[in-house]
DNA sequence: GCATTAACCACAG
DNA sequence: CTGTGGTTAATGC
């Protein structure tokens, strides 16, 4: 406890340390990602002078599938969806909350991107230039560790997160999606939706018009409220019946 | 066979 | 962009 107090208020006075001496631009958004944290002045001083922030408005797209993945990119701020193109089809694998890393798997595991990464909502994201990362996953023990727990925890968060989708049916894998919205992307039990029901549908692996009329359906069995994009919860534990039954 | 489910299509608002 | 209704194909009693 008092060893935890102590370290993150080193933490603090080397933060505020950095922001003095290096005049970082970025030491703020450094401050959100936990992974940063096991950086020391010099490395974050690196990471700083090779990093730019950018921002994106709504459907700006962040990074494309098929192109060359050239670096790191940290979500600082807003919500970004991956997308993975198929011959005919779209699929909306993740929607990313900040902050996060955006691609990881996807900078490092090949060439070119396997999925394309677009704004939801207006983005600030970091652009971190890779072989500096790469420097400081190789040099930096700790750091490289923090990293692969975040990747590790992803790709389990998304095995559950699609192999529990996939053998439901249309009504359950709706009520799991807005649950999944409410408990983890929003925490609250009312939130609008940022997409449209055709990218609804792209997210579930339904159809536009399933989404349609599901979300009516929930909606006059009064376990929502529904108002164009507004979704209210009003009956958490049906939702998660329809969500356990499939 | 008959029922259920969901995709695809077309046609409004 | 949404909501609806009809049609069709697949799948399971």
């Amino acid at each position: 406890m008092l060893k935890n107090m102590i370290y993150s208020s080193q933490k603090f006075v080397i933060l505020l340390l950095s922001h003095i001496l290096f005049k970082m631009k970025c030491n703020k958004c450094l401050l959100k990602s936990d992974e940063a944290q096991n950086l020391d002045i010099e490395e974050l001083g690196r990471m700083d002078r090779n990093c730019v922030q950018i921002n994106f408005a709504p459907n700006e797209v962040i990074f494309k599938q098929d192109a060359l993945s050239s670096n790191v990119i940290f979500l600082q701020s807003g919500l970004v969806k991956n997308i993975i193109k198929t011959n005919y089809k779209k699929h909306i694998i993740k929607i990313n909350k900040a902050p996060s890393y955006l691609g990881l798997p996807t900078t490092f595991g090949d060439k070119v991107n396997h999925y394309s990464a677009v704004a939801i909502t207006d983005v600030v994201a970091c652009n971190i230039d890779i072989e500096t990362f790469k420097e400081l996953l190789r040099s930096n023990s700790d750091f490289s560790y923090s990293i692969i727990v975040r990747v590790c925890k992803n790709e389990l968060e998304y095995l559950s997160g699609s192999f529990v989708q996939m053998q439901k049916q249309s009504g359950g894998r709706v009520a799991e999606a807005i649950l999944n919205f409410s408990n983890n992307l929003f925490n609250s039990d009312s939130f609008t939706l940022p997409f449209t029901r055709s990218e609804f549908g792209d997210l579930t692996g339904n159809s536009r018009e399933i989404i349609s009329r599901t979300l009516h359906e929930f909606s006059k069995e009064g376990i929502i409220e529904l108002k164009g994009r507004n979704i209210a919860i009003i009956d958490k534990k049906r939702l998660e019946q329809i969500s356990r039954a499939g």
